[in-house]
DNA sequence: GCGATCAGCT
DNA sequence: CACAGCTGATCGC
């Protein structure tokens, strides 16, 4: 099959031009400051940040997508030398700052890449990508859609992130005399940061490379790199355990808040015979849906957990495959915890079951895909999907490659297997 | 010695 | 089991 002439988060030789969605690791691996296969299309936020990732990347290599406007990208097919021209859209995508998804229009019809995205559907900037999103369709479908799959699995369920950013501001406040840490990541979680400090009238501190980033981002006076000017310090997620936790308790009291879609279990350390050590594991548990039930979770003596995710959960997915109603679609992550290919539950929204995927098999530095915009292999492609999809076996699984055990396994933590599993 | 890749861990 | 990302070992140059 010919190489794509587009790459999206995808970094090897073969393409004409390259696409990132945003400038999280798992979607620039391969990409380094030496980088120079061609023009790398981003938006005008991941472009001002790049440089705190690839201090020596050569910035005339980048082209900057503004957010809501058709661009065209000249391409050269390398079969034929006959020359086309592609048209892209960026979106806000609503995952960290500068992360966008692309929609594309061409020969190859129209194909969407959300990356890493959040679909909220509450808030205005949720609404204002909505809004964007159906204009630039005008009325038409997707014809392929690479779609973040991370929560595809009605067991993900979590409140839009202002709910949570409450919870946790009611949370820091119901310990006024509790140091807070709050483990994050890189890029990403900025509202939350900017959500605390506005409530309750502090600044925040992050460590020194954190606040050149939160510079760039226009940020200049709610956080700080100094320890006495406040209660509330935001630290690199990495080092962050309940054993850092009791040895900041010996000193002051402390309490640590883990935002995550994922829910956090505390497990002792594997090989401390002594049982004193411990560490979080992130693992799905079953939530009440009592009343009382909120997005926090006391893990620990010290430690709390809050569902704050910068991935859509399942019912925002669901929202998004009915608004573009692709005709294909493939999860662009392959091995989370629960992976289930998306049709798994949406098959019935799109007029052609997925393309066949590598179910539970490949890892997360897969997250990334050449578009092939060759429009005959594009058109084969989805013959040889029709072609899957004629088979019996296929229609018999559910429209779903999943092992039986893997089955066993959702249902054992207690997904819900729609009913066309075996109908239709 | 340097970058790329991977194992291991959180 | 891990959202995303760190550290350290190893390998080829």
């Amino acid at each position: 099959m010919e190489n794509g002439l587009i790459s999206v988060d995808r970094w090897t030789a073969g393409s004409q031009v390259y696409f990132l969605t945003h400038l999280h690791s798992d979607h620039t691996q391969g990409l380094t400051s030496g980088w120079a296969r061609g023009p790398l299309f981003c938006s005008r936020l991941t472009a001002k940040l790049f440089p705190t990732r690839f201090p020596d990347f050569d910035l005339t290599l980048l082209r900057v997508l503004d957010i809501g406007v058709w661009n065209s990208v000249p391409l050269v097919s390398p079969s034929s030398g006959s020359r086309t021209v592609a048209r892209v859209m960026a979106i806000d995508a609503h995952h960290c700052p500068g992360a966008v998804m692309f929609l594309f229009r061409g020969d190859f019809g129209c194909l969407l890449y959300t990356g890493d995205f959040r679909w909220e559907t509450t808030g205005e900037r949720a609404k204002m990508a909505r809004a964007m999103l159906v204009n630039a369709l005008n009325g038409r479908t997707v014809d392929n859609l690479h779609l973040d799959n991370t929560y595809c699995n009605p067991s993900y369920d979590f409140p839009p992130r202002e709910v949570a950013a409450q919870e946790i501001v009611n949370l820091i406040a119901s310990h006024p005399k509790h140091d807070v840490v709050i483990g994050i990541d890189s890029l990403g979680k900025e509202d939350l940061l900017l959500h605390i400090a506005l409530s309750l009238g502090i600044k925040i501190w992050v460590w020194p490379e954190r606040l050149q980033t939160m510079h760039i981002l226009g940020f200049h006076d709610t956080f700080t790199t100094k320890t006495s000017l406040t209660r509330v310090r935001a630290v690199p997620r990495y080092s962050f355990s309940i054993e850092t936790l009791e040895a900041l308790n010996a000193t002051r009291p402390t309490i640590g808040i883990m935002p995550s879609g994922l829910p956090w279990v505390v497990r002792p350390v594997k090989g401390d015979a002594n049982l004193s050590g411990s560490h979080l594991t992130a693992r799905y548990k079953k939530r009440q849906l009592s009343g009382s039930s909120t997005g926090v979770e006391k893990l620990h003596q010290y430690m709390y957990s809050v569902l704050y995710s910068d991935h859509s959960c399942f019912s925002e997915i669901q929202e998004f495959m009915e608004l573009v109603q692709p005709t294909i679609v493939k999860g662009i992550v392959c091995s989370s915890a629960c992976y289930v290919e998306p049709l798994y539950f949406f098959g019935r929204l799109c007029g052609v079951f997925s393309v066949d995927s590598h179910v539970q098999t490949k890892r997360r530095s897969e997250r990334a895909a050449d578009v092939e915009i060759n429009k005959s292999a594009a058109e084969s492609g989805v013959e040889a999907v029709r072609k899957k999809m004629r088979s019996r076996a296929y229609y018999a699984a559910g429209g779903v490659k999943v092992s039986r055990t893997s089955v066993l396994r959702r249902l054992s933590r207690g997904a819900k297997i729609m009913d066309n599993d075996s109908a239709d």
